[in-house]
DNA sequence: ATTACTAAAGGACGAGTAA
DNA sequence: TTTACTCGTCCTTTAGTAA
């Protein structure tokens, strides 16, 4: 959609950043060329090329010009802006994993029933996980991949705690969808000791997730992990 | 402060609005080349490029490659676009003018002491002007020129009205300060009638504008008129 | 079908310099 | 001092094509 050359982008940005959307400004190309990083020269051709396509206009000021950025260079400007904002906005921020079911719900039924967990899930998850996990057996490597760098992102973090007999983990949740939005409050969970392999993914959700949606064991499934990208990545710990 | 060349941010821009900041994705070099307006070969070098600076990661899947932005990559994308966004946002709106004040009370004062407007512009300006506006010669070209393109902005604007006896135009305000903040408060006008011509700026101010800053006839002046760019320019009438 | 090499064309840039 | 011309160099892109 923008027709402004990307090589001209940084030269109307000094210029908007200078005030030129409305008064005609006196920049030399020698500073202007400075501030872009390029030569006079370069600066003294991007003018002249902004000129030809009407996105500036300049007069003469003795031997200097001033320079005014027109309603065309602006409304070109901020389009392009506007739709690589939109681009990066709209980005999907989410992680993709295929696998498939496997048995295995025991250790993870024990440790959803412990009190110390039970009490957070409901907190900070919203609901009481249904006792018992789905393990799902990543196919890829690029899955694996990325499930050993999901405990990186921003999570809900449930504190460990001891029963006085020994001391529990903390775990990292992740909300996410199963199959496409056939379940959408399941959530993912990073544990800081069961330390399986970067091949398991283990889901949580308020339900039974065979019950509720027929996968059975063996059957391929895909968890889509949301991520919190609200800037300010990268916590603790 | 950015390192990233710019030929490469449509690129970067595409390969993250399909989601490759989480998931490796899988795009042709065809595809990827359409999308951002080059050849198959262009995205090609595009890639490799990107790789060597390490702002993707490709893995082979069979014949195709399937690409991921790393985090210096987003790191990189993301402090571009908030510089530019900055710059941007930082532009100054404002308009401004130079001149010297010339005499000229008369007219303007018997029109602010008319009921008609003092309402509107205690209602919208938030004070009742002081009896008399303060004429300015523009000196310039420049001045002049964006004098008559004055009206075209976003305005304060105050109905005509009728007396029964004759009717009155509309009047738009423009808020204003006088020499570099001397005066803050300010506002110049542009009437729909008194067309009197484009190097004539007419200020107005709660107080009287020679008295409260010394400014006698013949001096020279800055006005600097505040634009409203938040978005959505160019209304009516 | 897909990537990426090569060669050649096109464009951007900087140095030198005229006006 | 300023702008902008020419020209040589380097970078980017494309077409053709190999793997």
């Amino acid at each position: 959609m923008p027709e402004i050359k990307l090589q001209h982008i940084l030269t109307m940005v000094q210029l908007l950043s200078k005030g030129a959307r409305h008064n005609f400004i006196e920049v030399t190309t020698a500073d202007l060329g400075k501030n872009i990083g390029r030569s006079q020269q370069a600066a003294s051709k991007h003018l002249l090329d902004l000129e030809t396509a009407g996105y500036i206009e300049r007069v003469r000021r003795g031997q200097k010009f001033a320079v005014r950025v027109t309603d065309k260079g602006n409304t070109e400007i901020q389009s392009l802006f506007a739709s690589l904002k939109s681009a990066l906005e709209s980005a999907p921020a989410a992680i993709d994993f295929e696998g498939s079911v496997v048995s295995g719900m025991g250790e993870g039924a024990y440790y959803m029933s412990l009190e110390g967990y039970k009490k957070q899930f409901l907190e900070k998850l919203g609901y009481e996980p249904y006792p018992g996990t789905l393990n799902v057996r990543l196919t890829d490597q690029v899955y694996m991949n990325a499930r050993r760098e999901l405990g990186r992102h921003p999570s809900i973090f449930l504190e460990g705690f001891s029963d006085g007999t020994r001391t529990y983990g903390w775990v990292k949740c992740y909300r996410a969808s199963i199959n496409d939005g056939a379940m959408e409050n399941a959530a993912v969970l990073v544990l800081e000791r069961t330390h399986y392999d970067d091949s398991m993914l283990e889901v949580i959700a308020p339900v039974s997730i065979k019950d509720a949606t027929g996968i059975k064991n063996g059957d391929r499934i895909k968890v889509q992990v949301r991520i919190d990208n609200s800037h300010g990545h990268h916590q603790m710990p």
